[in-house]
DNA sequence: TGCCCCAGAATATGATCAAATTAATCCCTG
DNA sequence: CAGGGATTAATTTGATCATATTCTGGGGCA
């Protein structure tokens, strides 16, 4: 019986020390996901290796690895950036997400046990906290962990990597649009979430995150349309 | 304005010379696409390096790219592999096929000039071909072929990104399971789909894929339920 | 404006080091 | 004395780096 490992991220043995590659590519990929690298920002490999000492080969590594997820984007001429996200690119997602997350919802309501529901409260606690510091990086992390917790639960491998996936794409922009209003008027619906999560209501938590969903997306769709950086 | 290149393989010069990196790649990936590499198999660099003639770099490249989409497995302790596919993992495939396919096939719908149409039942013939023919390869190369260039009808670069590394998750279980039974009892929805789509029929077409997609799909969840190699 | 050259960046190689699997050996027990 | 398990040696494979080569883009010059 081989232990099938889905998740790239998750740490093989957590004792062991990480490739460079491996770090490289996480730190990458935070700098994606909450915004760090602005959309058009161009990311070379020797930048990289400056900033973090590694050798060249790691680093190409996991640029090919964020490229292939789709976080970055490959330009042709041998160029990397972080990619510029159009409307319709955004409509792209909101259906994804609007298919992905509601589904995984409901199947984290189903699984769920209450230690779990509790340490999703603790999340969504944090999150508040950033918010009302103000703190909007703070703000980006915690949603986005309050969200990959929710798809880890779901105990479906392929489907959480999906939704996880998508994020890396609108990060940058979401950041953008976000730091656009400040960290005041954000709101969401996880307290809708967790009560029907709770109640055991696995539709009422799916309706739930689908509301929040769209509500989060719609405002980065929209935040696109206007002003058109 | 930038143009946005969302599809890595897609050609960014077609005259160019490709970097070594990227024909690795494409092969790698028709390897596991068609299953010409069993499930369970190790990919090792050095064994591609042997084989290709290629330095270890853009092997590494290729490896990175194919694991992070889901195409092959890290295995912890530093091992690449090509995924088992446990039932629970069809399962996920087919619910995300399920509702990507037939989205993608109605936007394409929508969208398709009659010289696409034309092209598609071009593809279809040639799988038709292959099927009489035998040629158990020939229709696996020929059925992908179709459903990708039917994603790319749709104008939805990542939603068709997300349907297209499914491919690359059941390819090597896909062949194992058509090898078991031949290519003459290998029904598909192809001709349904051709009809919807050329009356302009969206919501027809969108019911023909979906059909077809469980159809497939469901034969190789059967099939690893029984004998479990 | 168009061409050519150059700086800088990416691609690709092979060497070197480290880790892990495999093979072989040895010791201990029955 | 034979078998089994475990420790260790050997080999294979992965990770990283330094370096050479190729390509792109831009600035200078005609």
């Amino acid at each position: 019986m081989t232990k099938v490992a889905q998740n790239l991220t998750a740490d093989p043995a957590p004792g062991r020390r990480l490739p460079a590659h491996e770090v490289i590519y996480r730190q990458l990929r935070g700098l994606v996901l909450f915004g760090d690298l602005a959309p058009g920002q161009a990311v070379t490999i020797q930048g990289l290796t400056d900033q973090t000492g590694a050798g060249m080969t790691p680093v190409r590594e996991a640029i090919r690895r964020l490229t292939a997820e789709g976080a970055l984007e490959f330009q042709g001429n041998r160029r990397v950036c972080v990619p510029f996200l159009t409307a319709d690119h955004v409509s792209e997602l909101i259906l994804a997400r609007q298919w992905l997350d509601p589904h995984l919802a409901l199947r984290a309501t189903e699984r769920a046990s209450p230690e779990d529901l509790d340490h999703l409260e603790e999340l969504d606690a944090a999150l508040d906290t950033a918010i009302t510091r103000g703190d909007l990086r703070g703000y980006l992390e915690s949603n986005y962990r309050f969200h990959k917790r929710l798809y880890d639960l779901a105990a479906a491998p392929i489907l959480a990597d999906m939704a996880d996936g998508l994020w890396l794409r609108f990060g940058p922009s979401l950041r953008v649009v976000c730091g656009r209003m400040g960290t005041q008027n954000l709101p969401d619906k996880h307290k809708e979430l967790m009560a029907a999560m709770r109640a055991r209501d696995a539709e009422g938590a799916a309706r739930a995150i689908r509301e929040d969903v769209i509500q989060g997306m719609e405002q980065v769709r929209q935040s696109l349309d206007d002003p058109e950086v």
